[in-house]
DNA sequence: CAGGTCGATGTAATCGATTCCACGAGGAGG
DNA sequence: CCTCCTCGTGGAATCGATTACATCGACCTG
């Protein structure tokens, strides 16, 4: 690979020249601008992005930690992610922790030892000490969709309190008065909170959620099933579940079908999260959708204004409930999605 | 941050004792050893990946620069790959082109500036400049999925031929004899492949597959809703749409669905790649089976022989068929699918 | 015409590691 | 007792960039 010094070499003049064209310094003459770009076209010289951030101390570089690649809620905001931070001059490194803090911690060390301008993190856990001390020392930082309590970090999330408060009103309006609950690890802000704004929301109905109808899951599809087997192993099972995400949601239908029962019929089910996949499975699946892409961008937006020195504020947008068939056909149409 | 300066200070020794401890070099005292590793501890010291992969021209990473994030399938190889390669030692950096090859060649100059240490392509086009350099120029690289004939890289791939042959045959016996396909851009190796071995299986049965049946897509669902509707506008649509991946399979459901069809009755549906949802849509969806993870893993080893000075195989698995609901149900209750 | 300013350029320090080479102490062997 | 190794260690070069500082004309101005 041809280095700064060959390029020097080859236009005659020094490198600190060339590194002037290449950054376009302004005190450059055109005939020096003219031979070192001929140069760097006739080597096809591109700068040492290693060498380059060594020196300035910075990669333009984002650290993404998700929780789980095969979630396509992050997958999406994955690629929203990558697509604002390209606009911006920033690439993105990705970091899947697959739901296990170890994993996490491991990706963390790692992008921080490869020093990245700014880490963007939705935490699978409540306080891996490494981010603790990684925000206390300074290192930009934003949570998306889950967040640590307590740190002094933006949060750039949905607030889905609206929307699961519509899918109570729909499930009950359908007669539903038996409803069970799928919730995410309880190590997690997402996890504890919809559990608890959705039991606030059947309150509000009158209605219960015994601990039997409160089933451990861990975000991905497996535990979905296992749970929702329980459920259905009750003497009372509930009439609608109601899974924290899609990936469970999954696993919901995988256990329901080994059985040989239905959906709606057998029993109702909807999911936090929405997903194309939705509208194509039998039967289409009642969700709460997050506007993804806009939180992705938004927390990249946040992060590189911490990262260039500007505040940097935390961003909640609501999320939205889209009625589909898998709770049972309403009688009166209302609500009812156009997709 | 603390660099190793602080650290030699603080253990009273010359950076160069921190390194060979760092690095466990043999030739260092037990006590300096531990006094290195003392102040390592107190200072919270990590080395600095950038200025060490400045110094050894190696950066323990892989590129991965995958056609579509947000297609499953890749999606699972990306875990794969990460995992794998994870285990290796290895870190992996993804570029997702969204099937654009301007893209694509944007990932790829960017990966190549960070010198990472080698490159895994799924191309989304025939022949970028940018990477026949890199491969001319040595760049450790191997192909995956998709490649570029002529290009002395390995290739970790799928065969589908058998599965496809399998497809018509199941096809053929259920009745169908109008056979369709959405084929992916021409440009890919397995946009042009799958369409002649499904048409070179379908002439096994004196089937032909005529212009007016094949739609060309691009591997993104909106191309297969668009090329299904332009089937289902035609005087004789066909009886079955075979898409040349899940994504425009998924399209081709949106199309049907939007006409008020059904599948299988109205127009029966076949997809390339198998995916977790297929289970669940309505109906279940024929498809065939790559062995993803499998691929992803041996891509990796592959790739990781060339770099560490190995020779790096080229890699074939086969795929399979797995019959579902989508194409109607069989009257002879063979070749059906356990799940 | 002297002095000052400005524009273009080069020299060299620097970032944080790794590693070659030299050096001194101590032990083995003649 | 002298020589020769070996072992542990430090000094300094190096990787490829950026950038502060010095230099040198050319030009402007009083």
């Amino acid at each position: 690979m041809a280095s700064i010094k060959d390029v020097a070499a080859e236009a005659g003049v020094s490198v600190a020249t060339v590194s002037r064209v290449l950054n376009d310094h302004p005190s450059v003459s055109a005939d020096a601008r003219t031979r070192v770009l001929a140069a760097v076209e006739s080597l096809g010289y591109r700068p040492n992005a290693v060498a380059r951030s060594l020196r300035t101390d910075q990669t333009h570089t984002l650290g993404l930690v998700i929780s789980d690649v095969l979630n396509p809620y992050f997958t999406e905001l994955a690629r929203s992610v990558e697509e604002e931070a390209r606009a911006l001059g920033y690439s993105v490194i990705i970091g899947n922790a697959d739901e296990r803090p170890d994993l996490q911690d491991h990706h963390v060390r790692n992008l921080l030892d490869r020093r990245i301008d700014g880490l963007l993190v939705s935490p699978t856990d409540g306080g891996s000490p490494l981010m603790l001390d990684a925000a206390r020392a300074g290192t930009p930082m934003v949570f998306v969709d889950r967040w640590i309590p307590g740190v002094d970090v933006p949060v750039v999330r949905a607030d889905g309190r609206a929307a699961v408060r519509d899918l109570v009103a729909h499930l009950y309006g359908l007669g539903h008065r038996r409803v069970a609950i799928i919730a995410g690890p309880a190590a997690t802000t997402t996890g504890r909170e919809r559990v608890e704004v959705f039991r606030e929301a059947l309150r509000e109905h009158g209605l219960d959620l015994p601990a039997a109808y409160t089933g451990q899951g861990d975000f991905q599809a497996e535990s979905g099933r296992r749970v929702t087997e329980g459920f259905l192993d009750l003497a009372e099972p509930p009439e609608v579940v109601f899974a924290a995400d899609n990936l469970m949601a999954l696993g919901a239908l995988d256990a329901v079908r080994a059985r040989g029962l239905r959906v709606p019929d057998d029993i109702a089910l909807a999911a936090f999260d929405d997903i194309p996949w939705f509208v194509h499975t039998d039967p289409p699946v009642t969700a709460i959708a997050q506007p993804t892409g806009e939180l992705g961008r938004a927390a990249v937006r946040a992060l590189v204004d911490r990262i260039e020195g500007r505040p940097g504020e935390s961003v909640t947008l609501p999320a939205r409930l889209v009625v589909r068939r898998s709770c049972g056909e309403s009688p009166s149409p209302v609500q009812r999605s156009t997709t």
